[in-house]
This record gives structure tokens, C-alpha cells and sequence, in this order.
DNA sequence: CTTGATAATCTCAACGTTGAGATAAAACAG
DNA sequence: CTGTTTTATCTCAACGTTGAGATTATCAAG
């Protein structure tokens, strides 16, 4: 069976034969560049079906999974999310609107530039909710290529990912 | 050797234990979304150094790779682009001005809705010269997979985007 | 023909992100 | 201390996309 990517590719060979023998990384960043696109209008719609944005998602499961007392710096939550401070301010000021983050200021004592985002009971409970239903649609997605493929493919993205420098969370 | 992936299941783990039988489908999605963004990032920063948006070269090898005579229906731009009506007239309004491609209006006989969105001459150099400047850095991009393994990876994510249901351009 | 439905494109306000700059606090050097 | 540099966050205008609606043209039925 063959998908997009093949057709395009087949387009590009047909139009610019010279360029066959440089087409490979095609194969493998042209599916990825796809996947990209596919997977993030899929995560969003479903993220909107449960009220939230994508990125909203991304804050409340970095504070679940970074575990007790589920707060973060400001600036901790903009590299984990790879993107610029002004996007992450915008989002607390959302969330907090909901109810789902407070900004938690320094005490005297600590560093009072620094800002702490901390879940509320709220966003624990929505947290919660929304990543039992997400475990469950990820692995529906991944249903038809089984498990065992799916570790094998796990692996060689792995190795991708570390060849392109992304190592760490932070 | 482990990536940022690893380090997020790692700490998913040790704050929900019950969670970690249905983390596997994360070690695929997580690293596909992680890779769309990475690579998102990397490729318009490589546009925008040749003076072009993303979503521009995206029209414009979509009208290269089709072939002669290098126009198509702007419907058919926005289902290949996977974006809306609206951000379709936006580029096109764009690199109009930039004078990348010119709006072709059916003469008589044809369907007077439909607006052919031709490449000009300059659009072909810009894209001829774009492509070859691309292929490298894509090639640069998975030196370290070495091409065999690339190969490998190529024939899983095809078997993904078949179960996703991305099987033609359109 | 005429009417109604469908199709292709454009318009435009709302939205989230970017990126440069502002603000304020902390760290460092003399 | 005092002045400079660095760090953390926020502000805000510009940008590209979305999504609903408007516009104009074609198609189908009577």
C-alpha cells in the first residue's frame, strides 16, 4: 500500500529525473513533515472537544508528570513546550482564567523575578480526565500497527531524535 | 543513548505507576509530534534565510512537482497544503506581490469560478534553486541514520500514514 | 428559462504565536 | 556599597491561520 508520500515523490521523479538519486531523506522527513501535520490537527481537534487548547494540554501534563508540588517556573514550562515567553505568558493568563493554573509568586527569601505555576485541584482533575482519554485514542492510532512494530519504529525515532540533538527536556 | 522522550515517559513513571502499561503508543506519538515540531522549526528557519515562508514553499514546489504547464486550481492548493481557503488566498496574495506566481482566470468556455495559480519564470528559478539547497540539508539531516536504517524507518511511517488514512495528495 | 442547490474563491474578525523591547530583580565586579 | 551585566517575566504590535460568511458561477430539476 502506498501513501502521499509515495505520490509525491512519484511526481517529483517524473518532473525532475535528475533529482532521483538526492530523493531519499524524502522518504523518511516528507513522512514526518506529514505525520506532523496530520497528528496535530487530530490532537487539536480532540483537545478542543474537551475544551482545552493543544497548548494548554501541553502546560497541565508537564506540571502532572513533573510530580509534587505539580508548580513550575514560567521559564521551565517555555523550554518544555519549545516555544517564546510571550506564548507561555499568554497561555497562564488563559489557564488561569479557567481556573486550571495560579501564578504563585516568591515568598521573601526566594527569587522574586521568578514566577511558579502550580496546578489547582481543577486542573488536577482535568488533567487527569484528559490523559486517560488521550492513552486511549493514542493507542486506537496506533492499533493497526501493533506493538511490536511500534517499538521498532520507537527505536529508530529515537535514534533520529538524538542525531538531531534533542537529548533532554529542558 | 536517550532522548527527551525518554526522559518525559521516565517521569510519567514515577508520578502515575498505574499509568505505565499505556504509555507505549508515547514512544511513537510523543516522538512524532517531538519530531514535527524540531523539524517544523528547523525547515523555517531555513525558508525564512532564502527569504520565503514555509507555507510559500509549500506552494511552490506543490505547482514544481506537478509539471507542465505549472498551474493549478487554487482547491487543489489548499487540499495538497492540508490548510484552509483562507490562508491559501493569503499566500497567493503574497507571492503575487513578491512575484513568485500570477492568478491565470479561465478565458471563455472554461469554468469562470476556478483561478489557476500559475509559477512565473521567477518562481521557477527560486524553486529550481530552493529544491537542490533543500535536498542537502535533508540529506545533512539524516547523515547520522545512515541510509539503510532510513530506509527502514521510511517503511514504517508509510504503514502509519496508510493506517491513518493518508493515502493521496489531495 | 427559472429556481434552488452546489461549488470555488475571497473577505474578515478572532485567535495563538513570534520576536523585539520593557521592567524589575538578582548576580557580579571593582 | 556602586555600577554593570545577566536573568525572569511581561507587554505589545505584526504575522499567518482559522472558520464562518459573502460572492459569484455552475449544475440539476422542473
Amino acid at each position: 500500500m502506498s501513501d502521499a508520500v509515495d505520490a509525491i515523490i512519484g511526481q517529483w521523479v517524473a518532473e525532475r529525473p535528475d533529482l532521483e538519486d538526492d530523493l531519499w531523506p524524502v522518504q523518511v522527513l516528507g513522512r514526518l513533515q506529514r505525520l506532523g501535520r496530520v497528528l496535530d490537527k487530530e490532537f487539536r481537534t480532540f483537545a478542543a472537544q474537551r475544551g482545552l487548547e493543544l497548548g494548554e494540554v501541553d502546560v497541565l501534563t508537564t506540571l502532572q508528570r513533573s510530580g509534587p508540588p505539580y508548580a513550575l517556573p514560567a521559564g521551565a514550562l517555555l523550554k518544555a513546550a519549545m516555544v517564546t515567553s510571550g506564548a507561555i505568558t499568554n497561555r497562564i493568563d488563559r489557564m488561569e482564567a479557567k481556573g486550571l493554573v495560579e501564578r504563585v509568586r516568591e515568598e521573601s527569601g526566594g527569587d522574586r523575578r521568578t514566577v511558579r505555576i502550580r496546578l489547582t485541584e481543577h486542573g488536577h482533575e482535568v488533567t487527569r480526565a484528559y490523559m486517560a482519554d488521550h492513552l486511549a485514542n493514542e493507542a486506537r492510532m496506533l492499533g493497526p500497527l501493533g506493538r511490536e512494530e511500534s517499538e521498532r519504529l520507537a527505536g529508530s525515532l529515537r535514534a533520529l531524535l538524538v542525531s538531531l540533538g534533542d537529548t533532554s527536556i529542558g
